[in-house]
DNA sequence: TAGATACTTGACTATTTTAGTCAGGTTTAT
DNA sequence: ATAAACCTGACTAAAATAGTCAAGTATCTA
């Protein structure tokens, strides 16, 4: 299982515009330059963050991206969320509900997939990102 | 983040292989037909399996793969190691122990990274083939 | 001892996903 | 006006995935 970069780097940019959230709206463009990001990858990534209400646009000169909620509202889950990285465990969920790859039964590990896929969204719906920037400042490195 | 089927099928072969390992080795060709994996891609599977140590196999006639260690004892981390799935959230890990993308300190997110793959890591730790198995039996479908 | 069963290995490949790039916009502060 | 910065959609190279295919080897059973 590995996380992608898109997720991953949507978080990081969060991290980042949050850190630096003060009076004026921060661009892209600094955010691609402090993390490493390509401007034009960025800008995808913002896109879907936008649609979900996580961060608000700031058009024109001068312009760029403002949290859209307080820093405890906003958990990891909503965030990987918005830009669809999601957690997937079985092919066999769409499925009818009773059975699996086309059987009456449930397959042998589904439960277990079922657990590893709650274990994990745990943990995105408990950290916000105020936890990481809390996290950061304290470790101040 | 997504389990590979490479991985979902080692687990799911195994269960199936414990379930029915009583005096005979079980066939591939049987689990195959049980569980619908192509006999080709489970070869390919126990092979590594065996490798590990994780089962035995037992040739010609009326061979087929046992176990090699006793079902408590199997626990989901040996199985996702001996099948190269593994939980990646970063791709900073091998570089220079100080810092991320050739830069001087962590990234901002890198401890967030680490507690996910530890979080992870100590569900597959947990579960056993064992656990599986009893899980299977009281739900009886 | 012939033949069937079943393990063993390695190479190959189509498909899908990822991780972006690229081009051509639109909006707005100064 | 013009530059900064958002906005959108289409495109693509590379990697990973999910297998297939072919050609074995070992050993049980009749």
């Amino acid at each position: 299982m590995k996380l992608t970069s898109k997720g991953r780097y949507a978080v990081m940019a969060l991290v980042d515009l949050a850190k630096f959230n003060d009076i004026n709206p921060v661009s892209l463009r600094d955010i691609s330059l402090r993390q490493g990001i390509s401007l034009d990858y960025l800008e995808q990534i913002f896109s879907k963050l936008r649609k979900k209400a996580i961060v608000q646009s700031v058009r024109g000169n001068q312009g760029g991206y403002v949290l859209n909620k307080k820093a405890n509202e906003i958990k990891l889950t909503n965030i990987f969320d918005a830009v669809d990285e999601k957690v997937k465990t079985v092919q066999c969920k769409k499925e009818s509900k009773k059975g699996c790859n086309g059987k009456l039964t449930k397959c042998l590990t589904h439960n277990l997939w079922d657990e590893l896929e709650n274990h994990i969204n745990d943990f995105f719906e408990k950290k916000s990102l105020e936890d990481l920037i809390k996290d950061n400042i304290e470790r101040r490195i």
